[in-house]
DNA sequence: CGCCTTCATGTCAGGCGCTGCCATCACTAG
DNA sequence: CTAGTGATGGCAGCGCCTGACATGAAGGCG
């Protein structure tokens, strides 16, 4: 017989995304959702720092991915490759069992326009994390950042289509990163036609 | 005599930001902003939907700039192309005169997690009318996307150093941009060897 | 076995952000 | 002169979030 409950954080994110996924986000107060698994809102706000990370607390694991990823590309990998190489770590993070679940969180957060902006904000600290990383194997500025925000980028257009479409996060963001490398090419050949 | 002083909204924003420096973000409430202009906490809230956007409202103006700048570009530019002159038209929106203004505010913004929030919010906001513009030229997906967030990823690296180096913001977006096409050419010759 | 420490939780008070509702009151149109 | 308009004030109230202190079960230790 443990003193609590294991996972309290775990029970409250559950009880918060389905509530939030019922009664809207706005809807629902912090009080409800600590209610909701048998605790007190003081207690809430002991685990979240604030209501909207009970939606998002958990993603280090993501980063830790993407710096995975980073960590296996060979040393001469150009800042693109290595990024290529993040976003196949940071894919498996995602398999296809998930997006069920991905799903309803996401229709959530869609809902809601403070909760994108805390999306979109982790999504920029996974950026500046991921151009640390890249400067610390040597890439110059502003190299390390445009990469890094390139990937955090590529990463987000394919997982939005990862919720829709039934493919492979990795497939998905390969062919973004395809894409975006087309689009410069394109690009190159007009705005610097002497090289 | 007029019945209310015009303006209001300015004044509230110019009051803002002196208090935000002197006194920091937290440490300021809207009643005291408001106060110092002879207004209450109520009105503060009918000009701005909350104490953040004091910081921010006003920024429409720079994306109709991007807008202006992707109207600018001939019929048959690439996506990047266009992004190329929407940057122009939007760096016209940054004389250097304003630059010390642009330091305060930054530093303010810099200062505080809740306002970067709202800045990356604001900057991807600006990507998705971009990419909406893109695609009414005819420009699919994820093409369009992927042009609009890198066109906003290379305007926020240039703005950051345009607030360290003395140099306009035309220049610096070109640069930045042109550093991208190197490392996507670079990248694209490894992961694509076959074209 | 009994004491003590640890620590997740509860309780309470309170500040601040933000909103709805209604009143005010200068000015304006007719 | 009267009715309407529109920015503002005043006020009540809810929800978010925090600091300070109390509680009580588990575990260590003599």
């Amino acid at each position: 017989m443990v003193r609590w409950e294991p996972g309290t954080a775990e029970r409250l994110q559950k009880a918060a995304l389905e509530l939030f996924a019922t009664h809207g986000y706005e809807q629902t107060t912090a009080a409800e959702i600590a209610q909701e698994v048998g605790l007190t809102e003081r207690t809430f706000f002991r685990h979240f720092s604030d209501k909207r990370e009970v939606l998002f607390q958990g993603q280090e694991l993501l980063v830790q991915a993407f710096l995975d990823g980073i960590a296996a590309a060979p040393p001469e990998a150009s800042p693109l490759e290595v990024v290529a190489s993040a976003l196949r770590s940071a894919a498996s993070f995602f398999p296809d069992e998930r997006r069920p679940h991905s799903r309803t969180r996401q229709s959530v957060i869609d809902r809601n326009p403070a909760l994108q902006e805390r999306e979109h904000h982790k999504l920029t600290t996974l950026a500046t994390t991921v151009a640390e990383a890249l400067r610390a194997r040597g890439v110059g500025e502003p190299a390390a950042t445009l990469a890094a925000e390139s990937g955090a980028t590529v990463f987000g257009i394919a997982f939005t289509r990862w919720l829709r479409e039934e493919r492979s996060l990795a497939d998905l963001a390969a062919e973004v990163l395809d894409e975006l490398l087309t689009l410069a090419e394109t690009a190159g050949q007009a705005l610097r036609p002497t090289r």
